[in-house]
DNA sequence: TAAAAACTGTTCCATTCCAAACAGTTCGTT
DNA sequence: AACGAACTGTTTGGAATGGAACAGTTTTTA
């Protein structure tokens, strides 16, 4: 019998929408966050990537926020106009760019942060509602299926021929 | 001092960063997987979500697929232009539209379903790396914190007073 | 040290997205 | 029944997105 492939496969197909839910709540928020502020999503993506560094190229901007190099360019361009973020050069490389924020945009990054229903407000509401138990798990579970995820990734497109 | 407040914070980033990192890495094999069958990744929601219902109203699928009418609209008439779906009136209703999936849809949808490399493959193997209680007590977490959310959002959005 | 290849970021443009205005239908009130 | 309010879905218009072509820079190869 295929019980077993098919169970597996709805167990599979369970945690992806349980996955899914979360994502498209905290979507709405995301998104509603951001364009109080009169950001998009993908500039909201930025400022929280680039604030956990001092400073950064948008080659690795795009990496960690996975970002396509042209929505980046784009959106990157909006926030330097806003003066919430500079670009560099650097010495001996005229090619990369280097990325940092503004005092303006670390201002502005916290202003987000602290925001009366906020995602970040929001969010650690719910958190709270979590065992330290539960949240530990939850963390290295998520690992593990990110890690496992990702190493799909750099096999280019998933592809696996023996 | 602010420790503690500063560490509910944190904590609450962590796991927020943890969500993201693999919404990211699930939305680049879904963007794949969409794109490689000529669908938009609202189409692709629109799919997975319908094929859980015999039929169902654009309100409710809207609802369940977290997509705004007007992307709904679009996005129905080009799976109806394609045969996938099909749109029915209800007697004694001229408003709502029923939606349900053409032979050619489910057919369609099985086949994403078990394409190799396909998010669902994929994700399946990562559940795999899971132990059952791991993957119990995922579900319970997420439960939890979806279900805190959501609350939220009822509360028309997030803002509280007393 | 040329020429080719690879790399980083920008520009262009076709597609997608979604808020708002709209059209038609149903419900509620009188 | 008639009016207005609420509701479901479509259309519209402007913004966001991302693949592809491009420009300039650096590295590799011959």
């Amino acid at each position: 019998m295929d019980n077993n492939v098919n169970q597996d496969f709805m167990r599979s197909v369970i945690l992806l929408r349980s996955f899914s839910d979360i994502q498209k709540n905290m979507m709405l928020f995301i998104q509603r966050n951001a364009t109080e502020n009169g950001l998009t999503v993908s500039q909201y993506s930025i400022l929280m990537t680039i604030i956990r560094h001092k400073e950064i190229t948008q080659k690795v901007l795009g990496e960690e926020a996975f970002l396509p190099k042209s929505t980046l360019s784009q959106a990157i361009d909006g926030l330097v106009k806003r003066g919430l973020l500079q670009r560099h050069q650097v010495d001996g490389n005229r090619r990369e760019v280097l990325l940092s924020t503004s005092k303006k945009g670390v201002d502005f990054i916290k202003s987000i942060h602290t925001q009366e229903g906020g995602i970040h407000q929001i969010f650690q509401a719910a958190v709270e509602t979590l065992t330290e138990k539960q949240y530990d798990d939850l963390l290295v579970a998520h690992l593990q299926l990110s890690t496992f995820l990702e190493k799909y990734h750099t096999e280019q497109g998933g592809l696996v021929s023996d």
